[in-house]
DNA sequence: CCGTTATGTCAGTTTTGTTGACATATTAAT
DNA sequence: ATTAATATGTCAACAAAACTGACATAACGG
C-alpha cells in the first residue's frame, strides 16, 4: 500500500516526513503558546481551565452555560468547579436570562475583563509577531490549513464575522 | 466601548479580531487534532502522555531520558510514570548506552512501533487531508506562521532534515 | 577519591478531567 | 393543570497527568 515508489508516480502523495513535521509543529506551537499565559495564571492560583472559561466568556458575553459546555467539550461538573471559583472570586457575573429564566447568562466583571486582557495580551503579541514575520500571504495559508484540521462543526465560527457564540447551532441533543 | 462603528474608524479593530481568530484556531485545531488518537489510546488504557512518549521515541530512536525530558518539558517523575508503564508492558525498550553507561537509550519494541503507526496514521491522514485541500502554497504559509509561534530553541528542529533528536543541543544546565 | 551527572524512586499534592445520582427551577406540551 | 423535558447545579468518588521535595544508585571525569 504505502510503497515508496508512489512518491514518484503520484504528485498528491504527501511525504511522510512532511506530515510528521505538521504533527510536531502543532505540538510545539501549542506547548509554547499556552506556556505564555500559565505564569500569569499561577499568580492568581488559576489554571488553564480558568483561562479558557474567561476567554470564551469574554468572546461571547451573555453566553449560556450549555453553550459554553459545547465549546469546551467537557462535563458540566468540570466546568462547574472552575466557573464556581471565578464567580465566587468576582471575575464572572451570572445573570438570569430574561427570555428563559432557567439560563444563567455569563459575562466578565470589570475585574474579569482586566485579567482577560492581561492574559490574551501575551498571546496576541505572540501571534502578531508570527503573523508579521510570516507575511499576509502566509497567514492566509495558515488559516486555510488550520481550518482543515479542526472539525467541520467549528469551521463556521471562522467564516462568519460574528464571534464564537453568535452562530451557535443547537447540538443534536 | 466595543462599538461596531469602531471597525470603520479604527484600523486596529480588524487586527484585533484577526489575532483572536489565530488564538482560537490554535485552540480548536489542537483539541480536534488530539481527539483523534485518544480513542485508540483508551483501548490500551493509555493517555495522551503515553502517546507523546511513544511518538518522540519513534522519531528519535536511541534518545536519552534527559533529551526526552527536554522535548516534553515535564518533570522526570511525570515521565517516569508513563515511561515505566510503557517499558513494563513491552512497548519501549531501554538499553544501557555504550559511550556512557549511565544513559538508558530508548527505542520502540516491534509492539511499540505497531502502536505508534496506528496512532499517527490518523493524525497524518488528518494533516494530509488539510494540506491537500489547502494547497502547497498554503502549507508553506502554515509552516511559516507555526515556526514563528513556537520557541526559538525548537525552531531548528524543522529547518534541518535530521529528525527531532538529531540536533539536540545541550540545555543551559 | 570526589564532585557531578543520568536516572530512578518514594511520598504527597494539585489541576482537570471523568461517571453516576440526584435536586431545583422553569419552560413547553398534552 | 398536570406532566415531561430542559437548564443548571451539586454531592461523591475516581483517574490521569502534571507538580514539589527528598533521597538513592550508578557511572563519569577530573
Amino acid at each position: 500500500m504505502a510503497d515508496i515508489s508512489t512518491r514518484k508516480v503520484n504528485p498528491l502523495f504527501l511525504r511522510e516526513e512532511e506530515l510528521r513535521q505538521g504533527i510536531e509543529l502543532l505540538f510545539y506551537a501549542y506547548r509554547d503558546f499556552t506556556a505564555e499565559a500559565d505564569q500569569i495564571l499561577d499568580h492568581y492560583k488559576f489554571g488553564r481551565a480558568h483561562h479558557r472559561v474567561i476567554y470564551f466568556v469574554s468572546r461571547n458575553p451573555g453566553i449560556t452555560v450549555s453553550d459554553l459546555l459545547a465549546i469546551l467539550k467537557i462535563t458540566k461538573q468540570s466546568l462547574s468547579r472552575v466557573l464556581g471559583q471565578l464567580v465566587r472570586e468576582g471575575f464572572i457575573d451570572q445573570k438570569t436570562g430574561t427570555r428563559d429564566r432557567r439560563q444563567r447568562l455569563l459575562q466578565l466583571t470589570p475585574r474579569g475583563a482586566e485579567l482577560e486582557r492581561k492574559l490574551s495580551e501575551n498571546q496576541r503579541a505572540l501571534i502578531a509577531a508570527a503573523y508579521r514575520e510570516a507575511g499576509a500571504e502566509a497567514v492566509e495559508g495558515f488559516r486555510k490549513v488550520m481550518l482543515g484540521i479542526l472539525g467541520e462543526e467549528d469551521r463556521e465560527r471562522f467564516t462568519e464575522d460574528t464571534p464564537t457564540g453568535g452562530g451557535l447551532r443547537r447540538r443534536a441533543s
